[in-house]
DNA sequence: CGTCTTATGTTCGTTTACGTACATACGCCA
DNA sequence: TGGCGTATGTACGTAAACGAACATAAGACG
C-alpha cells in the first residue's frame, strides 16, 4: 500500500479558498522529514515555510551550555517559518524533526507574496500565529511550575493528538530533550506511567493504552493549549475538495 | 515640574510615518498606569491597545493553582493587545502594570482599521510581535534551566533598560511573582547581589549600583533578548519631529 | 547465530528550590 | 512621636530534580 499525499492533509493549506490554493499549489513542493533532522538553525536565514502534514516539528531552544527546551510543537495544524512574514527573516529557535513524516515547502518569497495580498493566508497565518504564542505562554509557565510527570503527560498527549495511531516513535532520550529534562527523569516518569497501566513501551516506541489516565495525570496546561487552539481556529472553513482525503 | 507626555515616548509611535501618525494622533488617549492595575484578564474582550511610555507591565500567565509566571514584559518599545490584530481578540494572559507610569491607549477597532491599511504600522506590529515572541522563547527555556539568582539579574536588566533613573519601585513579593518563584527565593539571591555591592534596596526600592555586576552574574538571556529586539528594531526610523521630546 | 551499539534501568550523593513558621524592622500615618 | 501594617530576614525540614557512574538488555546487522 503506497501512502497519498496531499497538500491538504495540512488544516492551513486545507482552509485556504479554492482560488488561493491553485495559486499556490504548483509552487508546493513535498519533502519528507526524517527524525533528527534540522530544518531551522538559529539565526540562518530562512529559505522556505513548511507545512507538516504527517510529521512532527519541535521548536527547540537551545542555550550555550548546550541544554534545550521544547518551546511548542508543529503539526498539521501549522507553518513552520513564522519569522518571514513576521519580518525577522531569521529565528532564534531550532526547528527539529521529532516525528518522521512528509510535509510541503514553499519558497519564502512566494509566501512572502501570497501574505502581502491580504486574503485569507495572511488572516490564517496570523491566527496560527496567535495559537503558537499561546502555546509558549503555557510552555512557559509548565516549565517553571509543573513536575516531570505532568509535563510527559501533557507532552504525550500533545503529540499524540498529531499521529494517526496511537503509538509514537521516539526515545527516551529524544522526549528528555524535548521537556528540557534528564534522561533519567523521564525514565523514572515513564516506568511510573507503565506501572499504572497508562501506557506501555519498547525501545524507542511509547505505545498509549489508556489516553483518559494521560489525562488525568497531566497539568492543566494539555486542555487549555487545546482548548485555545480550538477557539482561534474554529470559524476556519475547509474548502470542500479539501475533506476527500 | 511638571511632567511632559507624548505618544513619541513610545517607539513603535514615533516611528509611524507622519501620514500615519496625524491620522491616529488625535485618537490617542493618554491613561495612567498605576502599580498593580489589570489592563486584560485572561479571556476578556480587548477594547484598546496600549502603548506604554513610562510604564511597564507584565504580561503573566497564572494557573489554576494560583501560581504564576511572567512570559515577557511591556514598556516603552512595544504595544499590549497583539491578538487584536493577530485575529484571536482574546488573550490568555494577564497584563498587569510592574512599574508605574503612563501609557496612550487606542481603541480596538481604530487598531485594526490601521493594520489592515497594510502600512508601516502593520510591519511595526508584526515585526514588534516578532521580537515578543523572541522573549517568550527565551524566557521559557531560562525557567528551565536557570538559578533564580541568574533570572533576577536578567530581570533586573531587563526593567532597567526601561526606566529613567537606576532605581526600581518593587517589593521582593513582586519580583518573585514575576519570575514565579518564593518570596524567600528573591530575598536569599538579592541578598548576594547586595553583599556583593551590586545593589542595594530598602522597603520596595532596588537600586542597581554596578550595572555590569548584574551583566556578570545574569545568564546569557538578557543579551539574547536584546540583541534579538535590537536587531528587529534596528531598520526603524524614528520621525524627525518624534526626536524632539 | 553471535556481536555490538545503544536504549533503558538503577543507585548513589548533592543541589536547588519549596513550604512553613516566625522574627525583625522600616516607614507611613494618626 | 508612637503604633501598626507590611516588607524583609532567617531557619528549619522536605521534595524534586540533577549529575555521574554503572548494570542490563533489546534489536540491528553482519
Amino acid at each position: 500500500m503506497s501512502i497519498i499525499h496531499s497538500p491538504n492533509q495540512n488544516h492551513l493549506l486545507a482552509a485556504l479558498p479554492t482560488v488561493e490554493f491553485e495559486r499556490l499549489a504548483p509552487q508546493l513542493e513535498l519533502v519528507p522529514m526524517r527524525l533528527g533532522d534540522t530544518l531551522y538553525e538559529p539565526g540562518s536565514q530562512l529559505q522556505h515555510v513548511y507545512f507538516p502534514t504527517t510529521a512532527i516539528v519541535s521548536l527547540l531552544y537551545i542555550l550555550e551550555s548546550g541544554m534545550s527546551a521544547e518551546i511548542a510543537g508543529v503539526g498539521n495544524e501549522g507553518v513552520l517559518g513564522i519569522s518571514l512574514f513576521m519580518g525577522g527573516e531569521t529565528t532564534s529557535s531550532s526547528a527539529v524533526v521529532q516525528t518522521a513524516g512528509h510535509g510541503y515547502r514553499l519558497k519564502a518569497r512566494l509566501l512572502k507574496e501570497e501574505f502581502n495580498r491580504a486574503g485569507l493566508m495572511q488572516r490564517l497565518l496570523l491566527r496560527y500565529t496567535q495559537a503558537l504564542v499561546t502555546h509558549m505562554f503555557q510552555t512557559g509557565a509548565c516549565n517553571r511550575h509543573h513536575s516531570i510527570e505532568q509535563q510527559l503527560c501533557r507532552w504525550l498527549l500533545l503529540t499524540l493528538d498529531r499521529m494517526p495511531s496511537n503509538e509514537l516513535i521516539m526515545t527516551q532520550e529524544l522526549v528528555a530533550s524535548a521537556l528540557g529534562v534528564r534522561r533519567e527523569g523521564i525514565t523514572e516518569a515513564a516506568g511510573n506511567l507503565q506501572r499504572a497501566g497508562i501506557i506501555s513501551y519498547r525501545r524507542g516506541h511509547i505505545s498509549v493504552l489508556k489516553r483518559s489516565g494521560l489525562e488525568t495525570n497531566a497539568c492543566e496546561c494539555y486542555a487549555v493549549v487545546k482548548k485555545e487552539i480550538a477557539r482561534l481556529l474554529s470559524d476556519v472553513q475547509y474548502r470542500q475538495d479539501a475533506t476527500t482525503v
